[in-house]
Parts: structure tokens; sequence; C-alpha cells
RNA sequence: GGAGAGGUGGCAGAGUGGUCGAAUGUACCUGACUCGAAAUCAGGCGUACUGUCAAAGGUACCGUGGGUUCGAAUCCCACCCUCUCCGCCA
């Protein structure tokens, strides 16, 4: 959520970088402003009468106490016409809030300076290549048939025991899997973030502290017994963490790691790359997470970065990675480098990690504040990003690295983890 | 699931209808003392909104939402959450 003060005194800089995004805001911020005008008119009127009110009540007070019972009961006649106009004020003002909130949560974040106007993700930029797309002399498989082959993910079993989007994962599946998992939390960890294992489950409070509520209800599972959502990824429980709180100091910098399943509802996306490993309802992410001082967004956001590079490096996967264009962003970010990973067998690029850096917009509706060298308080800039997400690297695992023999090698940095060389 | 206790400022913790945005302690900031530190002493110190060039000032906030009242942290109702004990169970 953007601030409201900012859009009133940047409302054309605001414009300008939303337009980014290729959309058009200035109705919706026209309209916002009106509303917000006459809101303070109401709010000043409003707190005019409540000041009154609270005058006469202590007078009132005092009456009574001194015995001036006669004089007391003539002021409460007064208050009488206050709370009318008080009420009537407080439902416009009431409606008025409202109004504004709603059109505050339909604005997206405004782009960072670095973001290219575009329109979708034809306009990404590609900022960097790395990996030689491999060459086979043979017919390279696709990962589903490889996992038939090989016993290693069974998809049909997961449709009988859960439903579409549930696979098993066996044997040696099972094991790359827990592997994966321990590759990536070891090199987050060695890159300074703190492991943590998270809730699967959160309230609405958090729901909406990192914007998946009310927007996007339909895209989480819900449980409504107890009122709790499965979390579609490890950001929503690690940023949460930080929900309504005021660092003390501005020398902070807070990095964390979790390993967690991740659900998605994915309503709406039938039929488009939801083969195999490509689109699923239940998938494992190691994800990271840094609250940072303003100051150092730029920074961290190149580490994380970096942190994924190298990740890829090790997996021996070609990769690249792309600065989105403003209109590919995600509604909450200020910007976002996309990493994606060669798949040889479907040939195409299939995006392994999304790494953002979402500045005042996730703080803003968090109340995730510190205080300033100024001693003011100003809300934390947010970054995360996915390091990595495992169906799709296993994918580009089994189909860049299988062999004319019918083997799959596995990298070298992985072997220690799985015990195996060749699947 | 049953029974009980409780939710107040960064933290701890008083406060049962007006003088309470809220004692006190602690943390933090400033100053004095000191070569310096500790200790001590004095002063300051919640958040948000509004207002303003900046202020002053104003309003709201004591888990949440309603209600009673001229006036609510305090009384009433509903809900949420936490803790303890019992039961069940990994």
């Amino acid at each position: 959520m953007l601030e409201l003060s900012r859009i009133r005194t940047d409302k054309e800089q605001v414009i300008a970088a939303l337009s980014k995004r290729n959309i058009n805001a200035e109705p919706t911020i026209n309209e916002l402003l009106s509303l917000d005008t006459q809101w303070r008119g109401i709010k000043q009127e409003l707190d005019r009468t409540l000041e009154e009110a609270n005058r006469i009540a202590k007078e009132i007070g005092q009456c009574y106490k001194e015995g001036r019972v006669g004089e007391g009961n003539e002021l409460k006649q007064q208050t009488t016409v206050l709370k009318q106009q008080e009420s009537a004020l407080k439902v416009e003002s009431d409606a008025l809030e409202t109004a504004i909130q709603q059109l505050l949560y339909q604005i997206p974040n405004t782009p960072f300076q670095d973001v290219v106007k575009g329109k979708d993700l034809n306009d990404n930029q590609v900022v960097f290549q790395s990996g030689t797309v491999p060459s086979f002399n043979f017919q390279a498989k696709p990962h589903w048939d490889l996992c038939k082959e090989k016993q290693i993910i069974d998809f049909e079993l997961g449709v009988k025991v859960t439903g579409a989007g549930f696979p098993f994962y066996r044997g040696k599946g099972s094991k790359l899997q827990r592997a994966l998992i321990s590759f990536f939390l070891d090199e987050a960890s060695a890159a300074g973030y703190e492991e943590y294992q998270a809730p699967l489950m959160v309230n609405e409070a958090s729901g909406i502290g990192t914007g998946q509520l009310p927007d996007k209800e339909g895209q989480m599972y819900h449980d409504a017994t107890d009122n709790l959502y499965l979390i579609p990824t490890a950001e929503v429980p690690l940023t949460n963490i930080f929900r309504d709180e005021l660092i003390q100091h501005p020398e902070f910098s807070f990095k964390l790691c979790g390993y967690t399943p991740c659900f998605r509802r994915e309503a709406g996306s039938y039929g488009k790359d939801v083969r195999g490993l490509n689109r699923l309802h239940q998938f494992d992410k190691v994800e990271i997470v840094r609250v940072e001082h303003p100051d150092n967004t730029s920074r961290a956001l190149e580490e994380m970065v970096e942190h994924v590079k190298g990740l890829l490096d090790k997996l021996e996967l070609p990769y690249r990675v792309l600065r989105l264009c403003g209109g590919d962003m995600g509604f909450a970010s200020a910007m976002t480098f996309d990493f994606e990973v060669y798949s040889a067998a479907q040939e195409k690029w299939l995006e392994v990690s999304s790494v953002s850096r979402f500045d005042t917009f996730q703080a803003n509706r968090l109340k995730l504040r510190f205080k300033d060298h100024d001693k003011k308080t100003k809300l934390c800039h947010t970054l995360n990003g996915s390091a990595l997400a495992l169906p799709r690297v296993m994918a580009a695992l089994l189909e860049n690295h299988q062999q004319a023999d019918g083997r799959v090698a596995v990298p070298n940095a992985l072997q220690a983890y799985t015990g195996f060389d060749y699947i």
C-alpha cells in the first residue's frame, strides 16, 4: 500500500512512476485526493465537536463535585446537540475512510527508478546470462517422462490421494528433494540468513499484512473452521514476524531464510504450462527475506541476486536473469529480477526464482517502522526472493543433466547431500 | 473438549466512573558531577491522524466490536487471543 501522504505531496511523481506499469493512475489518484480533501474537512469538524463535548463533560464533573447541580444539569442539555452532530460526522468520516482505503488497496507499488516502462514479459530485459544450453545427440526427454521411467515422481498417485498438482516424490526423487532443500538452506545460512522453521498456516491479520488478503483471497487454501490460511510462500510468515514492530534504532538489518512447502490454489490458471512439475498446488521452496534501512535496499537487492546466481552456478544449470519491466512486475514490487533456467527438453525458460524489493509498500501495511538517526519514525524496506523454488529446478536438473545412456547426473555440489551420483 | 486466570506504553507493572494518555520501575535521550566510565542527581521520552513554513493546539488509541453515561482503561454484552490445570493425543 502506498502512503497517502506521499501521494498528496508527490502526486505527479507517483503518476509518472505508475505509468511504467503501463497504467494510467491519474483518475484513481484524483478521486483519492478528492476523497482525502473531503475527509480532512470532516475530520476537522469532527475533532472540533469532540473537543467541545470533552470540555463540557469535564465542566459537568466539576459542577457536580462542587455541588452546583443545577448548572451541571443545564450543561447536559448542551451535549445532546453535540452528540447528534458527532455521530453524523462519524458516519460520514468512516465512509470516506473506507472509500480511501479501498482505493489505496487498488494502487500497485511505484516502480523503482531503474525499472523500464513496459507492457508485458516481452519488454523484460535480460541483464545476465550464464552457462551453456546443452545440445544432445539423442532425443532428450521431458522431466515427466524421466520421472515416470525412473519412478521418482508419481503424479497419478497424487491425483488418487489428493488431486492434480499434489505429486508424490519417491526414492531418489524424494532424496533429491531433501538434498536440494538442505543445500539451499546451507547456502543461505552461509550467506548470513538466519534459518527459521515457520508455521505453515497463518491468521487473517498476517494475510492482510503481506497483501494476500483481501486482494488474492481465492488463491490461498482456507480453513474456515479456525479461519487460518495455508501459506502460499514462506514470505508470509517470515515477513509477518515484523508486523506492528517499531525498531528503536536506525542500525538494523534482518536476514532470514526458511524452507516451507507452499500451497497455491492457482485458480484460473488451468491448461497453460501445467504439465509435470511446471505448476503445482503444493511445492517446496526456500525463501530469503530481508528487512533493511532504506539506505541499504539497493545493496541488499544486489546481494540477493548474487546469492541466487551462486546457487544456479553450483547446480550447473544454464540460466538468465531478467529485470522485469513495469508491466510485468507483481503488484507490491518496486523492482524484480526473475531467474529463468533453460529446460532442454521442453525447449523453454522456466522461472525458478523471483527476487524483489518492495521498499515501503509492504512495511506500510505491516506497520513496520524504525527510528532513524533524526529521531523520526519511518517505514522500513522489505525484500524477498526465492532461493530457490524446487519443482522447476528439479525439472531442469533432470532435463539438462540427462545423458545418452539414460542416466541423469547429479551435480557435484549436490552429491554430498544425495549420497548418489546418478539417477 | 472441561475448569480457571489474564490481555494497559519498548519491556515490567499499578490503576474499578471525572483531576487518567495513564503511577512506578526499567530501557532510552539530554545535562550536571568525573580525566573517563560506573553510580548519583535534574530534565525529557508512547503511537497514529489532523493542523502549521515550522510550531502551538486538537482528536483517537488501555485485545477487538458494540452498549450504558454529560463523561469509560474502569460498568454491561459479544467476540478474539494468551497462559495455567485436567482430559485426549503426536
